[in-house]
DNA sequence: GCCCGACATTGATGTGCATCGATACACCAT
DNA sequence: ATGGTGTATCGATGCACATCAATGTCGGGC
Protein backbone atom coordinates (compact mmCIF):
# COMPACT_ATOMS: atom_id res chain seq x y z
CA UNK A 1 0.00 0.00 0.00
CA UNK A 2 2.74 2.71 -1.31
CA UNK A 3 0.95 6.61 -0.88
CA UNK A 4 0.09 7.47 -4.42
CA UNK A 5 0.97 4.31 -6.51
CA UNK A 6 -0.13 6.48 -9.49
CA UNK A 7 2.03 9.61 -9.26
CA UNK A 8 5.48 8.18 -8.79
CA UNK A 9 6.99 7.86 -12.03
CA UNK A 10 6.17 10.69 -13.69
CA UNK A 11 9.73 12.15 -13.78
CA UNK A 12 11.71 9.18 -14.23
CA UNK A 13 13.42 9.11 -17.61
CA UNK A 14 14.15 12.57 -18.73
CA UNK A 15 14.50 12.05 -22.63
CA UNK A 16 15.32 15.29 -24.79
CA UNK A 17 12.18 14.70 -26.79
CA UNK A 18 13.93 14.65 -30.01
CA UNK A 19 10.77 16.22 -32.51
CA UNK A 20 8.68 13.38 -33.35
CA UNK A 21 7.86 11.46 -30.36
CA UNK A 22 5.47 13.50 -27.50
CA UNK A 23 7.11 14.86 -24.13
CA UNK A 24 4.51 12.25 -22.72
CA UNK A 25 3.93 9.08 -23.50
CA UNK A 26 0.61 7.50 -23.82
CA UNK A 27 1.02 5.58 -20.26
CA UNK A 28 2.11 8.42 -18.64
CA UNK A 29 -0.42 10.57 -19.72
CA UNK A 30 -3.07 8.24 -19.25
CA UNK A 31 -1.59 8.13 -15.50
CA UNK A 32 -1.64 11.71 -14.93
CA UNK A 33 -5.33 11.82 -16.27
CA UNK A 34 -6.76 9.51 -14.06
CA UNK A 35 -5.64 12.14 -10.98
CA UNK A 36 -6.84 14.76 -12.96
CA UNK A 37 -10.63 12.79 -13.73
CA UNK A 38 -10.30 12.34 -10.17
CA UNK A 39 -10.26 16.42 -9.66
CA UNK A 40 -12.89 17.02 -12.91
CA UNK A 41 -16.21 16.94 -10.31
CA UNK A 42 -17.57 19.99 -8.16
CA UNK A 43 -17.86 17.65 -5.37
CA UNK A 44 -15.21 16.23 -5.04
CA UNK A 45 -13.55 20.07 -5.27
CA UNK A 46 -15.93 20.43 -2.25
CA UNK A 47 -14.96 17.27 -0.19
CA UNK A 48 -11.44 17.84 -0.47
CA UNK A 49 -12.04 21.39 0.94
CA UNK A 50 -13.96 20.87 3.44
CA UNK A 51 -11.62 17.89 4.71
CA UNK A 52 -8.45 19.96 4.21
CA UNK A 53 -10.28 23.21 6.44
CA UNK A 54 -11.53 20.54 9.18
CA UNK A 55 -9.85 21.19 12.37
CA UNK A 56 -8.66 17.80 12.98
CA UNK A 57 -7.26 17.47 9.48
CA UNK A 58 -10.17 14.03 9.41
CA UNK A 59 -14.09 14.43 8.90
CA UNK A 60 -16.66 11.62 9.18
CA UNK A 61 -18.71 10.60 6.44
CA UNK A 62 -21.61 11.38 8.42
CA UNK A 63 -20.37 14.90 8.35
CA UNK A 64 -19.76 15.06 4.47
CA UNK A 65 -23.19 14.23 3.09
CA UNK A 66 -25.06 17.72 4.56
CA UNK A 67 -23.03 20.50 2.87
CA UNK A 68 -22.97 18.75 -0.41
CA UNK A 69 -26.88 18.08 -0.38
CA UNK A 70 -25.96 14.65 -1.77
CA UNK A 71 -27.58 11.15 -0.98
CA UNK A 72 -24.91 8.85 1.43
CA UNK A 73 -24.41 6.39 -1.38
CA UNK A 74 -23.06 9.42 -3.73
CA UNK A 75 -20.68 10.62 -1.00
CA UNK A 76 -19.14 7.15 -0.28
CA UNK A 77 -18.92 6.73 -3.89
CA UNK A 78 -17.23 10.22 -4.32
CA UNK A 79 -14.88 9.05 -1.46
CA UNK A 80 -13.61 6.36 -3.34
CA UNK A 81 -12.87 8.00 -6.05
CA UNK A 82 -10.60 10.20 -4.22
CA UNK A 83 -9.41 6.98 -1.98
CA UNK A 84 -8.32 5.14 -5.35
CA UNK A 85 -6.68 8.37 -7.01
CA UNK A 86 -4.57 8.16 -3.72
CA UNK A 87 -5.61 11.72 -2.70
CA UNK A 88 -7.93 10.67 0.42
CA UNK A 89 -7.04 7.85 3.11
CA UNK A 90 -9.24 6.31 5.45
CA UNK A 91 -9.23 5.31 9.15
CA UNK A 92 -12.45 3.25 10.37
CA UNK A 93 -12.68 3.74 14.01
CA UNK A 94 -15.25 1.79 15.30
CA UNK A 95 -18.79 2.41 13.30
CA UNK A 96 -17.27 5.10 12.07
CA UNK A 97 -15.05 6.11 8.80
CA UNK A 98 -12.58 9.60 8.58
CA UNK A 99 -10.82 10.60 5.92
CA UNK A 100 -8.37 12.70 5.81
CA UNK A 101 -5.67 13.89 2.71
CA UNK A 102 -2.99 12.28 1.95
CA UNK A 103 -0.03 14.28 2.92
CA UNK A 104 1.72 15.87 0.12
CA UNK A 105 -0.79 14.67 -2.52
CA UNK A 106 -2.14 17.67 -3.60
CA UNK A 107 1.59 19.35 -3.68
CA UNK A 108 2.81 16.53 -5.81
CA UNK A 109 0.16 17.23 -8.49
CA UNK A 110 0.90 20.66 -8.53
CA UNK A 111 4.45 19.86 -9.09
CA UNK A 112 3.77 17.12 -11.75
CA UNK A 113 1.92 20.12 -13.86
CA UNK A 114 4.58 22.63 -14.04
CA UNK A 115 6.69 19.48 -15.03
CA UNK A 116 4.36 18.71 -18.07
CA UNK B 1 -10.77 38.48 -24.26
CA UNK B 2 -8.88 38.39 -21.13
CA UNK B 3 -6.46 35.99 -20.47
CA UNK B 4 -8.17 32.49 -17.95
CA UNK B 5 -11.22 34.18 -17.10
CA UNK B 6 -12.29 31.32 -15.18
CA UNK B 7 -9.60 31.21 -13.13
CA UNK B 8 -9.20 34.65 -11.55
CA UNK B 9 -12.29 34.38 -8.90
CA UNK B 10 -11.08 31.85 -6.75
CA UNK B 11 -9.39 33.56 -3.90
CA UNK B 12 -11.43 36.43 -3.30
CA UNK B 13 -13.57 36.15 -0.20
CA UNK B 14 -11.77 34.45 2.61
CA UNK B 15 -14.61 33.48 5.08
CA UNK B 16 -13.46 31.98 8.35
CA UNK B 17 -15.64 28.44 7.57
CA UNK B 18 -17.78 28.83 10.54
CA UNK B 19 -18.12 24.36 10.68
CA UNK B 20 -21.22 24.34 8.25
CA UNK B 21 -20.46 25.79 5.27
CA UNK B 22 -18.08 24.13 3.02
CA UNK B 23 -14.87 26.03 2.18
CA UNK B 24 -15.52 26.05 -1.62
CA UNK B 25 -19.11 27.11 -2.68
CA UNK B 26 -21.11 25.65 -5.87
CA UNK B 27 -20.19 28.22 -7.88
CA UNK B 28 -16.23 28.19 -7.42
CA UNK B 29 -15.89 24.01 -7.11
CA UNK B 30 -17.61 24.41 -10.53
CA UNK B 31 -15.39 26.87 -11.65
CA UNK B 32 -12.38 24.90 -10.97
CA UNK B 33 -13.58 21.27 -11.72
CA UNK B 34 -14.38 22.71 -15.74
CA UNK B 35 -10.35 23.50 -15.58
CA UNK B 36 -9.43 20.26 -14.50
CA UNK B 37 -12.04 18.50 -17.04
CA UNK B 38 -10.22 19.97 -19.34
CA UNK B 39 -6.99 18.37 -17.83
CA UNK B 40 -8.60 15.06 -17.42
CA UNK B 41 -7.73 13.38 -20.99
CA UNK B 42 -4.66 11.91 -21.89
CA UNK B 43 -4.53 13.17 -25.33
CA UNK B 44 -5.11 17.26 -24.23
CA UNK B 45 -2.23 15.98 -20.98
CA UNK B 46 0.30 14.85 -24.20
CA UNK B 47 -0.85 18.02 -26.68
CA UNK B 48 0.21 20.76 -23.24
CA UNK B 49 3.46 18.53 -23.21
CA UNK B 50 4.32 18.70 -26.82
CA UNK B 51 3.25 22.48 -27.13
CA UNK B 52 5.17 23.56 -23.84
CA UNK B 53 8.45 21.26 -25.22
CA UNK B 54 8.50 22.82 -28.43
CA UNK B 55 11.12 24.75 -29.23
CA UNK B 56 9.51 28.13 -30.53
CA UNK B 57 6.63 27.55 -27.78
CA UNK B 58 4.24 27.35 -30.86
CA UNK B 59 2.94 24.38 -32.73
CA UNK B 60 1.09 24.24 -35.83
CA UNK B 61 -2.40 21.90 -35.38
CA UNK B 62 -0.69 20.00 -38.81
CA UNK B 63 2.59 18.84 -36.47
CA UNK B 64 0.09 17.47 -33.76
CA UNK B 65 -2.43 15.10 -35.23
CA UNK B 66 0.50 12.44 -35.62
CA UNK B 67 2.29 12.13 -32.71
CA UNK B 68 -1.35 11.47 -31.15
CA UNK B 69 -2.72 8.89 -33.70
CA UNK B 70 -5.82 10.84 -34.03
CA UNK B 71 -7.63 12.45 -36.87
CA UNK B 72 -7.37 16.10 -37.67
CA UNK B 73 -10.87 17.21 -36.35
CA UNK B 74 -10.34 15.38 -33.48
CA UNK B 75 -6.80 17.15 -32.49
CA UNK B 76 -9.47 20.12 -33.15
CA UNK B 77 -11.68 19.32 -30.56
CA UNK B 78 -9.26 18.54 -27.86
CA UNK B 79 -7.40 22.30 -28.78
CA UNK B 80 -10.77 24.06 -28.57
CA UNK B 81 -11.25 22.63 -25.46
CA UNK B 82 -7.66 23.75 -23.82
CA UNK B 83 -8.72 27.42 -25.59
CA UNK B 84 -11.86 27.62 -23.38
CA UNK B 85 -10.16 26.34 -20.23
CA UNK B 86 -7.98 29.56 -20.60
CA UNK B 87 -4.87 26.88 -21.28
CA UNK B 88 -4.20 27.49 -24.47
CA UNK B 89 -3.52 30.82 -27.11
CA UNK B 90 -4.37 30.67 -30.87
CA UNK B 91 -2.41 32.84 -33.39
CA UNK B 92 -4.09 32.18 -36.97
CA UNK B 93 -0.59 32.74 -39.82
CA UNK B 94 -1.60 32.78 -43.14
CA UNK B 95 -3.33 28.95 -43.44
CA UNK B 96 -1.94 27.65 -40.30
CA UNK B 97 -2.97 28.27 -37.11
CA UNK B 98 -0.30 28.06 -33.99
CA UNK B 99 -0.40 27.29 -30.54
CA UNK B 100 1.00 28.27 -27.38
CA UNK B 101 0.39 27.66 -23.66
CA UNK B 102 -1.07 30.64 -21.85
CA UNK B 103 1.21 32.51 -19.96
CA UNK B 104 1.35 31.06 -16.53
CA UNK B 105 -1.84 29.46 -16.77
CA UNK B 106 -0.15 26.21 -15.48
CA UNK B 107 0.88 27.87 -12.44
CA UNK B 108 -2.25 29.45 -11.54
CA UNK B 109 -3.95 26.03 -11.73
CA UNK B 110 -0.72 24.99 -9.42
CA UNK B 111 -1.60 27.42 -7.07
CA UNK B 112 -5.34 27.11 -6.91
CA UNK B 113 -4.71 23.39 -5.93
CA UNK B 114 -2.63 24.43 -2.74
CA UNK B 115 -5.34 26.60 -2.08
CA UNK B 116 -8.08 24.56 -2.04
C1' DG C 1 -11.87 33.39 -62.14
C1' DC C 2 -10.74 28.19 -60.11
C1' DC C 3 -8.80 24.65 -57.31
C1' DC C 4 -6.25 22.95 -53.40
C1' DG C 5 -4.67 22.64 -48.70
C1' DA C 6 -5.24 23.77 -43.52
C1' DC C 7 -8.37 24.08 -40.10
C1' DA C 8 -13.08 24.34 -37.89
C1' DT C 9 -17.77 22.74 -37.37
C1' DT C 10 -21.62 19.43 -37.58
C1' DG C 11 -24.04 14.96 -36.83
C1' DA C 12 -23.93 10.46 -35.30
C1' DT C 13 -22.34 6.76 -32.26
C1' DG C 14 -20.47 4.33 -28.53
C1' DT C 15 -18.62 4.69 -23.96
C1' DG C 16 -18.05 6.49 -19.42
C1' DC C 17 -19.77 8.71 -15.37
C1' DA C 18 -22.76 11.06 -11.67
C1' DT C 19 -26.66 10.12 -9.25
C1' DC C 20 -30.10 7.63 -6.90
C1' DG C 21 -32.90 3.73 -4.50
C1' DA C 22 -32.36 -0.68 -2.72
C1' DT C 23 -29.62 -3.76 -0.54
C1' DA C 24 -25.64 -5.83 1.78
C1' DC C 25 -21.99 -5.44 5.19
C1' DA C 26 -19.68 -4.18 9.67
C1' DC C 27 -19.85 -2.96 14.29
C1' DC C 28 -21.81 -1.82 18.77
C1' DA C 29 -25.51 -2.17 22.47
C1' DT C 30 -28.90 -4.58 24.78
C1' DA D 1 -28.71 -13.60 19.20
C1' DT D 2 -31.30 -9.38 17.81
C1' DG D 3 -31.91 -4.90 16.62
C1' DG D 4 -30.03 -0.55 15.09
C1' DT D 5 -26.84 2.62 12.98
C1' DG D 6 -23.00 4.09 9.87
C1' DT D 7 -20.84 2.78 5.26
C1' DA D 8 -20.11 0.34 1.22
C1' DT D 9 -21.79 -1.95 -2.91
C1' DC D 10 -25.14 -3.06 -6.72
C1' DG D 11 -28.26 -2.05 -10.69
C1' DA D 12 -30.45 1.16 -13.34
C1' DT D 13 -30.89 5.59 -15.62
C1' DG D 14 -29.88 9.81 -17.77
C1' DC D 15 -26.40 12.84 -19.37
C1' DA D 16 -21.80 14.24 -20.89
C1' DC D 17 -17.95 13.29 -23.72
C1' DA D 18 -14.32 11.25 -27.06
C1' DT D 19 -14.08 9.94 -31.58
C1' DC D 20 -14.81 9.82 -36.44
C1' DA D 21 -16.69 10.80 -41.34
C1' DA D 22 -18.59 14.34 -43.89
C1' DT D 23 -18.98 18.99 -44.75
C1' DG D 24 -18.06 23.94 -44.36
C1' DT D 25 -14.85 27.92 -44.31
C1' DC D 26 -10.87 30.59 -45.11
C1' DG D 27 -6.61 31.77 -47.52
C1' DG D 28 -3.01 31.17 -51.40
C1' DG D 29 -1.38 29.69 -55.77
C1' DC D 30 -2.34 28.69 -60.74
Amino acid sequence: MNPLPALAPASADATCNPAGTPALDAAQAKEQASIFKALADPNRLRLLSIIKAAPAGTVCVCDLTDPLNLTQPTVSHHLKVLLDAGLLQREKRGIWAYFSLTPGALDHIAGSLARL
